[in-house]
RNA sequence: GCGAGGGUAACCAAGAGGCCAAAGGUGACCGCCUCAAGAGCGGUUCUCGCAGGAGUUCAAGGGUUCGAAUCCCUUCCCUCGCACCA
């Protein structure tokens, strides 16, 4: 056999061929294992942080397909929704920040930049690239059964799963405020905007005040606060407008006018007046009687309507802009009117915020984080007063906003919480109110309980992410699951609408188990029906076309359920929710999903990874640079899958140099062939130890563990057996479980050594190692311990007194002693140790010498692992016999002469010492 | 602010009442090997110690316990989510 040198190159060239159509996967008599990942949307190129999304199922597909399964492992591409669309206007608009990132980080050659005008010409293009880098990686997938979320096949099918939807009563029609651009006449995605991402949309109550012949509508999100109304304010510097709004007029800013006019409210401007001039009126309200409207610079004309009611008790703001009227002298007839009682404020709880927090004026910017505070404490801990229905805020609010809507006039005004909201057209972003908007119901009791009852039913891994799920579940409203723009599928029963992307991608894990069987049918052939008799098994009929649909059936019910989902922790909170939803309203009970693992966010040098930013090492030049095998390895190994890891080259380096020294150890082991030696039961016991632990790992999709335990663990065991002079042939099983243990996670790697050894066939395909009890020696292992352990004590006595030693001595422990050492390790209170042992008349008879001894071994066995304790008191070691047979070994060791003796037989005063497992060492 | 999860040595990370001065990996340092560098191998890496040991540590403070990195409380800090977006 020659020895080979470490090259990933050629490793992962030989490796690809060899697996050409093995992923391959059709039903058989095995069982099958079946495990998915959130499809990817290819608006960019991978980075590391993709990768391990994807290697890590990998790794398990291979674990499992060498426990024997039947495993699948697919791929789609998912396409819907909006954003490659501004991508590609972007790009067209020759917008720098786009062409940047597309030409310089993803590399994107010139001339297929220019294709990206037609938005699926990005998807294409980089689901090709995808592809490609995911077959670099090694990942198992079977790939026939690729498809893209609008290729017209799947459409059918989103089109069956929402008549079914429907039909169960989960879909309704409602109206939606969302984002929207005057100038674009579109609603507007985060991508879409130039600024204001974070925006939130606040629902207002206008309050109606009566003055003249005309309404002033206050906005607030406080309506229960109407009882403490002492005036109202306006801004004397703003000319507000004069409008008609549904019929009634009104008095609001210019702004609020157009704001309006988009949230379904016919509005048209009658004329003009100033601000300064609306002062000293007098309004009124039926909640709150007459009131005056007074001057205030804090208002905001483009905040709402542009004119606020005033609740001085309540309100910082309010009491402030009072306060400051009346130091000039004015309206001092004016009392804040408090109405509510909360812990920790007095009667008038602005009042003691704003002297608390020392404000000076209306213009101080600590007003708007006291008024948050202590809107915060009111709606949690306040309380109404008696006379004003004695609820607690929380509840009240709504009372009052319901109470105003119904008999005064009140309406609804949506309002972002921050002002600069600009589209990348430059245009000034409203809110629109859309009709006819097509809702998930979420928010439905029935449906979340169910939800709750598959949850309970799953494996969630890691355990601790199971709560977040119950509190999304619980959390979840009404989800808008329809849009005007964007690539998708339109809704059955309304084709205006196109169904939303995270909405279209729910239960598309059945999908793929017949999707290379739905591309050979022309998508009119796909009804309803069909999908009802493939998924649901409906007696069929008469079915359109000639297709052998009974076998795709039987390929689905071959698959599914899917065993386990893979994803990322962000997406619990919808996607991974959502599709738990459209299951168990679609599928009966044994085609309910298993299982999930939810993965950590990636890092790269411990900055947050981000397209965007440009913090992204991209996968190909990864794979490129230091071989997919160690990419893997690396993303595997440095943190479990649900923990955040972090990409940094230097240490990725040092992985590869692992693989390399892997790569050498087998090598160089495959040339031993010593004659067996005793010591090669140990190797053999301690490779069953290290079997059942890896496999537990992999079980538990820990597979850094699982990695630490096949690389390292048996590094470290076959050390200690080289340094025992161990080399014989059982090297050759050793070495062969320990390829297989590793094949999951370095399979480039492994396939090449596995010929090396002359495996039989592809070593992904190989059997996993399996545990052997009979290949245990406890016996063996728990001597080669005590020799170890007494190795460790030798080197550290030597490094602390630094002489050079003559001889070393090791004194064995007598008998009587572990008789006591197996009493103590006996009892189960180890506090009257000395007590139990007192009562035996042998050992009383040794005196004072038995209550050392007592406290030695009681120590001693409180440091050494439990497990360890049980092997030894099952195998109580010889440890005369022990030391004598290693006594050549430890000449060599330390080059000296090594007296081994009884403690008794010995005259040094530190042979005394002498306890079970750990012999009296005296260097001389 | 609300919900979920975290904070362990230079770094990543295991540990979840006595096995713990705390696995493993990196990095750093020292030896060996080499003309030399790298790789590889061996050792060291909280403090003290010429006998295998002792002392102070696990975000900070307090508590429970014979005993706490581990359990409880408080504070500080970090990550993810808070939606109509993939």
């Amino acid at each position: 056999m020659t020895k080979e040198s470490f090259d990933p190159v050629i490793l992962e060239e030989n490796a690809k061929k060899l697996w050409q159509g093995l992923f391959e996967v059709n039903p058989s008599a095995k069982n099958k294992f079946y495990l998915t990942v959130a499809y990817p949307y290819p608006s960019g190129a991978m980075h590391v942080g993709h990768g391990r999304t994807y290697i890590v199922p990998d790794v398990i597909a291979r674990y499992y397909r060498m426990l024997g399964y039947e495993v699948l492992y697919p791929m789609a591409f998912h396409v819907t929704g909006a954003p490659v669309i501004g991508i590609s206007k972007r790009i067209m608009n020759g917008d720098e920040k786009a062409i940047q990132l597309y030409k310089n980080l993803y590399k994107v050659p010139e001339d297929e930049l220019k294709r990206f005008k037609e938005p699926l010409a990005i998807v294409r293009y980089f689901s090709d690239e995808y592809a490609r880098v995911m077959a670099s990686c090694g990942l198992s997938i079977d790939w026939r059964r690729k498809f893209t979320t609008v290729d017209p096949q799947y459409s059918r099918f989103i089109e069956w799963q929402w008549l079914h939807l429907k039909e169960a009563g989960h879909v309704v029609k409602g109206a939606h405020p969302v984002r929207y651009c005057p100038q674009c006449d579109n609603p507007v995605g985060d991508h879409d905007l130039l600024e204001g991402e974070k925006a939130e949309i606040f629902r207002f109550s206008l309050v109606m005040f009566k003055w003249n012949d005309s309404f002033i509508p206050t906005a607030t999100l406080r309506p229960e606060t109407i009882y403490g109304v002492t005036n109202i304010w306006v801004n004397p510097d703003t000319t507000y407008v004069k409008v008609t709004v549904d019929g009634a007029k009104w008095i609001v800013s210019r702004e609020a006018a157009v704001k309006l006019s988009y949230q379904d409210h016919e509005v048209s401007i009658e004329g003009e007046i100033k601000g300064s001039s609306l002062v000293d009126s007098i309004v009124s309200h039926p909640l709150c009687g007459e009131v005056p409207i007074l001057p205030a610079v804090f208002v905001d004309p483009d905040m709402a309507t542009g004119i606020v009611m005033s609740v001085p008790a309540h309100a910082p703001f309010d009491y402030i802009a009072l306060r400051d009227l009346q130091d000039e002298g004015k309206y001092l007839s004016i009392v804040p009117k408090s109405l509510i009682t909360v812990e920790g404020y007095g009667f008038v709880p602005a009042k003691d915020a704003v002297v608390r927090a020392g404000i000076k004026d209306q213009r101080d910017p600590k007003v708007d984080s006291l008024t948050q505070e202590l809107y915060n404490a009111e709606f949690s801990k306040g309380t109404l007063y008696p006379e004003f229905g004695g609820k607690p805020v929380k509840i009240a609010r709504d009372d009052v906003a319901l109470l105003m809507k119904e008999e005064y006039h009140s309406v609804t005004m949506f309002e972002f919480d921050i002002r600069q909201i600009f589209c990348r057209c430059g245009s000034n972003v409203v809110i629109k109110i859309l009709h006819d908007q097509w809702f998930l119901q979420y928010s439905d009791t029935e449906w979340k309980n169910e939800v709750k009852e598959q949850l309970a039913r799953m494996e969630i891994v890691p355990p601790e992410v199971r709560t977040e799920f119950e509190r999304t579940i619980d959390w979840l409203k009404d989800w808008a699951c329809t849009r005007k723009i964007g690539l998708g599928t339109k809704l059955p029963w309304d084709p205006r609408w196109l169904i939303e992307p995270l909405s279209d991608s729910t239960i598309y894990m059945a999908y793929y188990t017949i999707a290379h069987h739905l591309r050979q049918i022309p998508p009119d052939d796909l009804t309803p029906q069909v999908f009802d008799y493939i998924f649901l098994g409906k007696e069929p009929g008469k079915l359109p076309g000639d297709h052998d649909f009974k076998s795709i059936r039987d390929e689905f019910l071959y698959w599914y359920p899917y065993n386990i989902r893979f994803s990322a922790k962000d997406l619990i909170s919808n996607h991974l929710t959502f599709q738990i939803f459209h299951h168990v309203s679609i599928f009966p009970e044994n085609l309910l999903p298993k299982g999930m693992v939810v993965f950590g966010m990636g890092l790269l040098n411990g900055a947050k990874m981000s397209s965007s930013k440009g913090n992204v090492f991209l996968l190909e030049d990864a794979v490129k640079e230091f071989g997919a095998d160690t990419v893997r390895m690396f993303l595997v190994g440095s943190a479990e899958p649900w923990q955040d890891f972090d990409w940094r080259n230097e240490l990725v380096l040092s992985t590869r140099k692992q693989i390399e020294r892997l790569w050498n150890t087998i090598m160089d082991a495959l040339e031993m062939t010593d004659e067996p030696n005793p010591i090669d039961d140990w190797l053999m016991s301690r490779l069953q130890y290290r079997i059942e632990r890896t496999t537990e790992f992999y079980n538990n999709f820990q597979t850094r563990q699982a990695l630490q335990e096949a690389y390292f663990g048996l590094e470290n065991d076959l050390k200690w057996y080289k340094r025992r002079k161990g080399g014989s042939p059982v090297l050759n099983e050793y070495i062969s479980v320990w390829i297989r243990l590793l094949t999951p996670i370095i399979p480039f790697t492994a396939e090449g050594l596995w010929k090396a050894i002359s495996g039989e066939g592809p070593v992904v395909y190989a059997d996993w190692p399996n545990y052997n009890a009979n290949k245990v020696n406890k016996k063996s292992e728990v001597a080669e311990e005590l020799l170890l352990r007494t190795v460790e004590d030798v080197e550290s006595i030597l490094k602390l007194i630094q002489i050079t030693p003559k001889s070393i001595t090791i004194c064995i422990t007598p008998d009587w002693k572990w008789k006591v050492f197996t009493l103590i390790a006996g009892l189960e209170d180890k506090r009257n140790a000395i007590k139990s042992i007192m009562e035996i008349p042998d050992m009383k008879m040794r005196g004072k010498e038995i209550v050392d001894v007592v406290k030695a071994c009681t120590n001693h066995i409180h440091r050494l692992p439990p497990g360890l304790v049980s092997d030894i008191l099952t195998n109580i070691p010889e440890e005369m016999r022990i030391f004598n047979e290693a006594k050549k070994f430890l000449e060599e060791e330390f080059g000296v002469p090594v007296i081994i003796t009884g403690a008794d037989e010995c005259t040094h005063t530190k042979s005394a010492g002498a306890i079970p497992y750990k012999p009296v060492i005296i260097i001389e």
